[in-house]
DNA sequence: AATTCGGGGTA
DNA sequence: TACCCAGAATT
């Protein structure tokens, strides 16, 4: 069998082995295909699965997603981060449906030049929509190919993802690429692991630089050490007579861009300030920690009444009260709505107005 | 070419 | 805790 090809082993383990029944594959369409991909960015499968039923059962269609309000994919994005995401999945649909009838085009060129899609979705989605063989590196496939061609340095820098393009691209099958495609990406989800690969079951492993000679282990390259960085800000729970808190739309850039929000400043005396609320009438509620990639952020939240008549506070499209019911409606920070919905579920008004 | 985007799975 | 996950856009 090692004299068999790269791929013929691949496809031939992936055909009795392989991953065939994930929520985007019963029914493989090329919006299906997409939206799985998005989500699917430095996301894992496990992960995604619930969004992505959510999301196809509310948007089934193109048209459907193309038009739905920003605020509707959010929310169902709510949780799952890099909104950046789910901003672009939905300008994307507003082109498809504008542009092309409502469907995706179908060449590598033309995904590509679509918001979110890189060159690696991009042949993605084209492979697995037209059957035709491409190269994808997720990084599943940067480990099977860092091992496989024994190629160090930390798959991020562009220097080592070349090669490990070129490795790819080298051991490419000339039929089956849907299959194909999924098939190098179980490999890595399933066998070339990054802890404990199980390379005596390996279908390529009589190729293998790295299992041959016992590095398997030492690669890929571990990312270099990130500086994580401490943010610490305080936020304004304010509930108005009606029970609504008050949420201030994130700008497009930056952290949880785009989520609705609690009012936020590193500094409370002028939070309050500018919300127009006394000190006294606040009160303060346990700190609470949230860790992700590149910092760790401590949130100081304060809780009280807003004075709709005495503060300044208006109403526009950046800022606005919801009470409970709305809070599924719309993004908010994965913090934001545990700390919402534990101290607020049910009716707000009663315990905090005196 | 390096940094920035979330949140959670896993050992 | 450390490291990574079906990466892309921005700086």
């Amino acid at each position: 069998m090692a004299d068999t090809s790269f791929s013929t082993r691949l496809l031939t383990w992936w055909d009795r082995h392989g991953r065939k029944n994930l929520p985007w594959q019963n029914e493989r369409t090329p919006y299906r295909v997409w939206v799985a991909e998005i989500m699917l960015q430095q996301t894992q499968v496990k992960t995604v699965i619930p969004y992505f039923e959510r999301f196809t059962a509310r948007f089934p269609d193109m048209n459907t997603l193309a038009d739905a309000s920003v605020d509707e994919v959010l929310a169902l994005w709510s949780g799952l981060g890099y909104y950046a995401r789910a901003r672009n999945l939905l300008r994307t649909a507003k082109i498809c449906a504008e542009q092309h009838t409502g469907e995706l085009p179908l060449t590598p060129e033309a995904l590509l030049a679509l918001p979110g899609i890189g060159e690696s979705t991009a042949n993605a989605i084209w492979s697995q929509a037209n059957n035709h063989p491409a190269v994808v590196l997720d990084g599943n496939v940067q480990r099977v190919f860092a091992r496989h061609d024994a190629i160090a340095g930390w798959p991020g820098k562009s220097s080592v993802r070349r090669k490990l393009w070129s490795a790819a691209e080298q051991v490419l099958p000339e039929s089956r690429g849907a299959d194909y495609t999924q098939a190098v990406m179980d490999l890595g989800a399933t066998l070339c692991t990054r802890k404990n690969p199980v390379c005596d079951q390996c279908p390529v492993n009589s190729d293998c630089s790295s299992f041959r000679t016992g590095t398997v282990e030492q690669l890929p390259t571990p990312r270099p050490r990130l500086k994580i960085t401490a943010h610490s800000f305080h936020v304004l729970i304010l509930i108005d007579d009606q029970g609504r808190v008050l949420l201030e739309r994130r700008p497009p850039t930056g952290i949880w861009g785009g989520l609705w929000s609690l009012p936020e400043h590193h500094n409370r005396q002028a939070l309050e300030q500018r919300l127009g609320v006394e000190h006294d009438d606040m009160q303060s509620l346990p700190s609470l920690r949230h860790q992700l990639t590149h910092m760790k952020m401590t949130i100081h939240p304060h809780i009280g009444p807003a004075k709709p008549l005495a503060t300044g506070v208006e109403c526009n499209q950046d800022q606005r009260w919801f009470g409970p019911q709305d809070w599924s409606k719309i993004g908010l920070p994965k913090p934001i709505r545990q700390l919402l919905e534990s101290h607020l579920a049910g009716d707000t008004t009663m315990s905090i107005r005196k």
